[in-house]
DNA sequence: AATATCTGAATGAATACACATTCATTTATT
DNA sequence: AATAAATGAATGTGTATTCATTCAGATATT
């Protein structure tokens, strides 16, 4: 890493900064001051505020799909790759609060402002879920009556929410 | 309802407006527009625009959760009635679809700016669900190794999420 | 080697503007 | 006539973004 990796240093201090206030309650200068970094030199990273947290859900995100699908290549069986795709998920969760908290509050609200952005990063996560059902479908192992895009959901979803709990806390 | 209701008309409209752009891009003057009221009208009714958020919260919330008591109070046996919450649940969303996407989008992130405010209307209605696990532990027909606690968090999670999928199309 | 010139990253004060809120005035109700 | 309710133009504040300026280091010139 160079001594003064300012985008990165920018990006992490954005991470923190939206995680404590929320976007919209969150300053440049607030996080200018944490990345040691005057206001206007965010402008020579990025394009405006809305460019920031997009960043962060495209490379962020990237990393974790990344590392979730690092794990699961351990195995081939699909029930054990459910159960490691949880673990690694709660994990990951624990270990990036702030990075999770964005995730979850922000991006929800992110097809509002952002009209023009869809966020393939997160639908390429879901994925990985049904993904593993459509295989273990093939192999015989989960019942071919669950639909994979809905298990996909339920399935994330019970884990987002069991996880916010100690996210927000 | 009174032909000139105004509270009421301000908050429909407020849910319609905060449904379309998000709590932090709804202006006051749409909403006064969207309610066919001057924008001063709207503060002889709330506080401010934070208040209107919360109105809907605890307002609209409490319909819901009357309503979903009332269907659970017509049997006893909590495996029927962990599933007529998740039918009641998911009709509810589909009927109110602009009030469940402010609830989904805006709640999460409501305590990041609204320091004060804890949303109890929220915690009573993941309550009903450990209730019920309670109720059905009592009696001998839920597993006793199940924390209540974090159940209702998955169950709530796994139908919030699957229910986005159509609420957000 | 010493000096002059150039470059562009970084700065932060100044700008511009959007919008929540107010309040003097008007309209409706009793 | 008195009171209450409603209006919407004007106000003031907060902050994203801009841009003239600085300056450390690179490159050219003597």
């Amino acid at each position: 890493m160079k001594v003064a990796d300012k985008h990165g240093r920018i990006i992490q201090a954005a991470i923190k900064v939206f995680a404590r206030n929320g976007f919209f309650n969150s300053r440049i200068a607030e996080i200018a001051k944490e990345a040691n970094v005057a206001d206007g030199t965010i402008y020579l990273y990025f394009n405006n505020k809305y460019d920031i947290l997009i960043t962060i859900f495209e490379e962020e995100m990237g990393k974790i799909i990344a590392s979730v699908k690092q794990e699961l290549s351990k195995t081939d069986n699909p029930c054990e790759k459910l159960e490691i795709f949880a673990l690694q998920h709660l994990s990951l969760v624990e270990k990036n609060k702030d990075l999770a908290e964005i995730i979850q509050v922000e991006l929800r609200q992110s097809s509002k402002f952002m009209k023009e952005y869809r966020n393939r990063k997160f639908a390429e996560y879901l994925q990985i879920i049904s993904n593993i059902v459509k295989e273990g479908q093939k192999k015989g192992l989960f019942r071919k009556d669950v639909m994979p895009g809905i298990f996909k959901r339920a399935y994330f979803g019970a884990l987002d929410e069991m996880s916010r709990f100690w996210v927000l806390s």
